[in-house]
DNA sequence: ATATTTCTTTACCAAATGGTAAAAAATGCA
DNA sequence: TGCATTTTTTACCATTTGGTAAAGAAATAT
């Protein structure tokens, strides 16, 4: 199990796991694979499951009151895909987690997420931290509203330098809030 | 101590809490006052304290690069005055919490804060599930990118009617990411 | 390989927003 | 009250962005 490491690493960045610690955190999870377009979470279910992002680029998403599509977050290697709040609270969750490419996971049930806080000392602190982690790097890495158009793409090529070359411009576009229109002027503009 | 009854209230929001805990609580904190411009916390140095607000609205707010003051948020009324992730990691704040009235806060130093683990059985828990809940407030209330500035507008009035009416129309233009020349315009139109 | 679909760019004009300036209104203070 | 300061509104024009449409490029499937 290689690409279980991978989310191991990640945990130990937030508190420290012994021998059996790691073994039943390992023991918890399920590996599968999205292909591109599908859904890891729907919008009208209450979440089910905690993702960790082995390979491939995910984006949270939801339809606006005018049908549209608008991509709220990118979620790429290295970090985790669900719906936090929703998952805890047992609420309806509001949007889909849909795969830009085909993705490699690492799945936990709810139950065995949360079940792992018997097995795992440290837990409730590392979720925590992990959430709290999450939540953050969103909104510090996400679009600023008091910036322009040009500026916001500029912000985003510095925090997602790979996702830029990964997923289709339009969710980039309305992540950044413009058409993709207005994407692609900006783009040549600034060439 | 009334005023401090308020503060407790909004803490038996996320735990339980028996007599000689809240007592601890009321003993670790201390009430203070301040006048509109006044700052609660500054920008370049590590945050020292927590505030709990009583009284008034106070905005977080930072100048961008062309020396913009810009406002990330509005804190009102039974909520926390923080910079919470730097209070933890010790770093430097890079934003400012300034009064935009006269305010009453309670306020806990960062050792009084922390310290309350060690009298609160559950304060972890709890303070985590308030730094969650704060979060996930401002990203859900805070404007949109996607949306056009008048809507950003609609929903600000209806996510904080009453900041509406208390602070200066400057600060909220730079919140929704306008120019109060535009808002002004859009509050025409909207009339 | 070819056809089909999806994605990106370009063009045009309308609408929204920014920048500068100044007037009007509201607030605070002596 | 009257004066000074701050805040808000209005006006003008330049710039940016949106909406519609269509062409070009790239990816996907047959």
């Amino acid at each position: 199990m290689l690409t279980m490491d991978s989310l191991i690493d990640y945990i130990l960045r937030f508190g420290d796991l012994n021998t059996s610690e790691i073994a039943s955190i390992k023991a918890s999870a399920t590996q599968i694979e999205l292909k591109k377009g599908e859904y890891f979470s729907e919008a009208g279910a209450v979440p089910r499951q905690v993702g960790f992002v082995v390979q491939g680029v995910l984006r949270g998403c939801y339809y606006n009151q005018a049908g549209e599509d608008i991509t709220r977050c990118f979620i790429a290697e290295d970090s985790l895909a669900a719906d936090y709040l929703n998952l805890e609270s047992h609420q309806i969750s509001t949007e889909y987690i849909q795969a830009c490419t085909d993705c490699k996971l690492i799945v936990f049930s709810k139950a065995q997420w949360e079940g792992l806080s018997h097995t795992v000392a440290a837990w409730d602190t590392i979720k925590n931290k992990m959430v709290q982690l999450c939540m953050y790097q969103k909104s510090r890495k996400g679009p600023v509203v008091s910036q322009d158009a040009s500026s916001r793409y500029l912000e985003f090529l510095k925090n997602y330098p790979d996702v830029m070359l990964r997923v289709p411009l339009r969710y980039i576009a309305s992540y950044l809030g413009v058409t993709q229109q207005s994407l692609s002027r900006i783009r040549k503009n600034i060439t």
